[in-house]
DNA sequence: CGCTCTGTTAAA
DNA sequence: TTTAACAGAGC
């Protein structure tokens, strides 16, 4: 029978299910203390040169984050009559919904506009946009740069508990080589909780996630783990149940 | 793993 | 009110 499996984030008050391990690990970075996370987050190159003091847990996101140094904006509008264009794809993303909602002129790559023959009309009046120079003063200016974390809402303020790391610590200790199964019928759903077929046997895998201590060896080091106690019953959980 | 996408926030 | 910058999840 095919399987699906979902990851579960068992840190208290999170619950989080993913469809993919590495998913879930990347995840759970967020619950790690702010000390921990300081360690795993990659640092902006341009922080000698600016003072830049930017930092982030996903690569990606600095390579995005990149581009207010470089002044590159390879996210180009595909309309057109637009020659809009942002260092942040999520910004093109925006602005295409809020000046180009359901336009049939948006092309790949924005063709239309290399066309022979192509008019230039003025699009909406976007009022662009910082220049990098800008940015980059704002970037390494004197004033200290803004805490986000220091804003966090409640919940985020309860995912940053300290318990959290604990947690980790602990799955890392219940790793195992092989899977753990146990199996268990239910036969009844959980209040709260749709179960929509009552009788079905769900499979649980109590391997802990395994990216989460190969991608923080550091954090899983003998003194590190010497005051924590076990609690490997309350491993992170596969879910695996029949499709 | 890396690109993409969404939602939030501060600041203009 | 709008947008740049961002965190974090989706794929």
């Amino acid at each position: 029978m095919p399987e699906a499996t979902i990851h579960i984030c068992v840190v208290e008050n999170c619950g989080m299910g993913f469809s993919r391990r590495g998913d879930l690990a990347r995840h759970q970075a967020t619950h790690l203390s702010e000390a921990d996370k300081e360690q795993l987050k990659h640092r902006c190159p341009f922080a000698e040169t600016t003072g830049c003091q930017y930092a982030t847990l996903q690569k990606g996101n600095m390579n995005i984050h990149v581009n207010i140094h470089t002044g590159a904006k390879p996210y180009t509008c595909s309309h057109a009559t637009c020659d809009f264009a942002a260092g942040d794809p999520s910004q093109l993303n925006k602005h295409k919904r809020r000046w180009h909602p359901d336009d049939s002129t948006i092309v790949p790559g924005g063709a239309a506009k290399q066309r022979p023959g192509f008019r230039e009309k003025a699009p909406a009046p976007l009022k662009l946009k910082k220049t990098a120079s800008d940015v980059l003063q704002r970037t390494t200016s004197s004033t200290a740069p803004r805490d986000r974390t220091a804003r966090a809402s409640p919940a985020l303020q309860m995912m940053l508990d300290p318990e959290a790391e604990l947690f980790l610590l602990e799955s890392a200790d219940a790793m195992s080589p092989s899977p753990r199964r146990a199996r268990f019928g239910v036969s009844d759903g959980p209040e709260g909780m749709d179960v929509t077929e009552p009788d079905s046997e769900l499979e649980v895998d109590l391997r802990p996630p395994s990216p989460t201590a190969a991608a923080f060896p550091h954090l899983y080091s003998p003194s590190r783990r010497s005051n924590i106690s076990s609690r490997a019953s309350q491993s992170p959980m596969d879910l695996v149940f029949p499709l």
